[in-house]
DNA sequence: GCAATTCGGGACTGATCGGTACAAAACTAT
DNA sequence: ATAGTTTTGTACCGATCAGTCCCGAATTGC
């Protein structure tokens, strides 16, 4: 009946978040997209409405993958151990990739704060979910409902930073470094 | 011989700059920062050369302000003392001004990594400067080498993590408890 | 008052932005 | 094969971007 799709919605998907992630929503033209998608403009209005829907789309799904991937460490690990695993994502070979683009969550908090306040805001709920999973993991090692929020707010301050860390593009040593010692700390407040 | 100068270099800058600091380098448009700083578009390339070029001293400028201020707090305090109040600075009566426009620096090293590299790493540097600052601070309390090199990492995350806090404009209370929480278990560790 | 000089408002530039329009190409159902 | 439908490539749109230019306005020394 009809000319079908040439393209793999989820693949270009993908590749559109990968070049949020990496640039930031502003920096990251139409065209740059198109490029990096690997579609043409009309597919990409017809398949994904504009930029700003398309980047909600990418943001929810980081997210989504971001929780997804801190729960599969969590119900494999002892609590504090599932944290440490998901606080080292992104440390691989330094330069390879996603390891110094940071979280696209505190990228993007950061850089709409004050220009699109709900990208901006939509992205910081996103933060409140994985915080609140940290709180019901701690809560599972039978520490006080008062101290499972408090560290997990903490947990949160730390993982915003080595997400900073991380974009700074420091030595993944150092950043291990910091992680160590992080839960070392952390580990003598439970 | 010639006509004077109409407008105050110096406040037009301090202008520019909480521009950048609310809005990042991209969104402040040519226009905006020519608003805001209440001069004209001839006046700002004669002074200012371009937009770039401000911004650099704008950064450079909020990076020794911050580290004057760190000193201060660290000159006239115990150490640790003087480092939460450092902690605490934009913690002001939630949404009056700069309480919640987080870090340029932090927000920078974010929002320009893998756009302008060198800006960037301009921030991350500065970054690195209060870092050594902290570093310094702690060597005085007597504490190992090691250890201070150690939490002086930590206190960067933490520092990081506050700012993002900050610019996500988390309840002031929510972020005192933040500051409250982590110097607590940071002292723990001493 | 007048000449010299500098400042500043605003028109203008070319490039790029995100988004739309449209026609040719491609595919399916008959 | 052909009619009917949808996709896709591309030309085009107005708006805005950062940056340049120029001329009228303003201020000074004389």
């Amino acid at each position: 009946m009809a000319r079908p799709v040439e393209f793999d919605r989820t693949l270009a998907r993908d590749r559109a978040l990968l070049l949020f992630w990496r640039r930031g929503y502003q920096a990251a033209s139409l065209s740059d997209l198109l490029a990096a998608m690997e579609i043409s403009r009309s597919s990409f209005y017809a398949a994904f409405g504009d930029k700003r829907a398309l980047f909600l789309e990418c943001l929810d799904l980081f997210a989504e993958r971001t929780l997804n991937f801190l729960n599969g460490t969590l119900e494999t690990n002892p609590p504090l151990d599932g944290l440490k695993q998901f606080f080292e994502i992104g440390l691989g070979r330094m330069g390879d990739g996603e390891s110094h683009w940071g979280c696209l969550l505190v990228n993007t908090s950061l850089e709409m704060a004050g220009v699109d306040d709900a990208l901006s805001q939509r992205a910081s709920v996103h933060l409140a979910q994985v915080q609140a999973a940290f709180e019901a993991s701690l809560l599972t090692t039978g520490c006080s409902p008062q101290k499972a929020a408090d560290l997990s707010a903490v947990l949160m301050l730390l993982l915003e930073g080595l997400r900073v860390s991380s974009r700074r593009a420091l030595p993944p040593e150092t950043q291990r470094n910091q992680i160590h010692t992080a839960f070392r700390i952390v580990d003598a407040a439970l």
